[in-house]
RNA sequence: GGAGGGGUACUCAAGCGGCCAACGAGGGCAGACUGUAAAUCUGCUGGCUUUACGCCUACGAAGGUUCGAAUCCUUCCCCCUCCA
């Protein structure tokens, strides 16, 4: 339907560079499905929103027909991975890949559709390429090349060292592109080197040379840090619902903006209304409401979305409870103290911790603040217990 | 191999015999204001308890000196810089 000028215009959406645009122009004027390929590392199957930005592209890819290969760097994996210098990363046994690998499906076909998706994995031409093989490939390259790569330079120019195997990296990756043939590589704006590679390793192959087009990798929820789990800043695509939204809706309106771009799937000209209705005096809040129903929806399913909306909306903005809370039978003799019943509920990590909250005025007891430190509740009733905005418990307390 | 510098709480970073559970900054948490936004303001940011300026645990590790150590001494471990 769309004309080859309307697709690219899509393609570029997001895009921090693609290398050649015009060659890319080309091949989607040829009409032929072309073969894209994003390569993912087996170690971590547990993805994040951020991972999903290049997910996404893939998709957009299959959308207006083109194949996607999802390319499992499970050879790469073995080898492990050199720049972090202290401990060399444990190789993975075959059955903990081939775990993480269904991990994968399992999360990816929440975005990308089965049917048009190639899952591959690099060993199987790695393994039969041979030492030989090897020999051969790192013939194609040279050390001026690589030493291109910023990183590389900076190390050999500063005197550090470079083992020899951190050369292959790029050149397995960009053998994969020639293994492949593929007419598409996307990876994140860190692997342009290696993207390239691959480009320069297919012409000696005599293929022709593939197109490269990195993403930007997101930032995480405080809008400055990339996304990351061990930075604690990221939306888990597994996360539960209620989870999601609501970290969706504590991003900064800027970010939104930024979140809209890489992970809705709206058409850019929609983006742009939502634009226009904010400088119109609309409040972004509702533009973020629809930004976390849609990618909530996208993982959980429509209704999930529509419930956890309305949910957030009587919490927030009317103060209900939440209609689910972790619920604790506690066995006391007597009675117990506040800060004691907080932490035993772990809702505060230590009864000093409790305290200091309870001096703050951010316990809430039945709805009631609570600022008696020395509040003993009795044996017999039931409470519902809340720390902060949105930590809550409901607790029962039973006699010994 | 030689010379020197350093390891302090989530991070950076002061302290160099008692006033140190340890300045300050960042981060985080809570409160106010809001739209669970940003900005701003306030407080907190080791544990326990009879909430006392009480006790316990903590300044790379282990010992030692001292009434008293993050601070001094010894040994060990680990980082960094310069020379070879």
């Amino acid at each position: 339907m769309a004309t080859p000028a309307e697709v690219l215009a899509e393609l570029r959406r997001g895009a921090d560079e693609i290398l050649l645009e015009t060659e890319l122009a080309e091949r989607l004027k040829a009409g032929r499905p072309l073969r894209v390929k994003a390569g993912f590392d087996p170690t971590a199957p547990d993805l994040h929103l951020g991972h999903t930005v290049l997910i996404n592209k893939l998709r957009q890819f299959q959308e207006f027909g083109h194949q996607a290969i999802f390319l499992i760097g499970d050879f790469t994996a073995l080898i492990g991975d050199p720049s972090g210098k202290n401990v060399t990363r444990k190789p993975l046994s075959p059955e903990e890949i081939a775990a993480n690998a269904e991990t994968y499906k399992e999360q990816i076909f929440k975005i990308l559709d089965p049917h048009r998706t190639r899952i591959e994995f690099n060993s199987r031409w790695m393994n039969t390429l041979g030492a030989a093989g090897l020999v051969r490939l790192a013939a194609r390259h040279t050390v001026a090349r690589m030493l291109e790569r910023d990183d590389f330079k900076k190390r050999f120019e500063a005197g550090q060292p470079i083992a020899i195997h951190e050369f292959l990296y790029p050149l397995v990756q960009g053998y994969d592109s020639v293994a492949l043939e593929a007419d598409v590589e996307l990876g994140g704006t860190d692997q342009k080197f290696n993207l390239l590679v691959g480009r320069q390793l297919q012409e000696q192959y005599g293929q022709k040379p593939q197109i490269v087009l990195t993403m930007p990798i997101l930032e995480g929820l405080d809008g400055v840090q990339k996304m990351s789990k061990s930075l604690g800043n990221y939306i888990g695509i597994s996360e539960p619902p209620g989870e999601m939204f609501g970290k969706l809706m504590s991003i900064s309106d800027q970010l939104m903006w930024r979140y809209l771009e890489l992970l809705s799937f709206r058409p850019v000209k929609e983006i742009e209304k939502f634009k226009r209705e904010i400088t119109d005096g609309a409040n972004p809040r509702d533009i973020k409401f629809r930004l976390a129903e849609e990618i909530v929806a996208r993982f959980h399913g429509a209704g999930a979305a529509k419930s956890v909306h309305a949910e957030f909306v009587a919490r927030f903005q009317q103060g209900a409870l939440p209609e689910d809370m972790p619920e604790h039978e506690i066995r006391v003799d007597g009675s117990i103290g506040i800060a004691a019943l907080l932490t035993r509920c772990a809702l505060t990590a230590s009864n000093s911790e409790a305290n200091r909250l309870l001096e703050q005025g951010g316990v809430r007891v039945d709805g009631e603040k609570i600022s008696d430190r020395g509040l003993k509740l009795a044996v017999g009733k039931s409470y519902v217990l809340q720390v902060g905005k949105r930590k809550f418990a409901r607790v029962r307390l039973r006699a010994k």
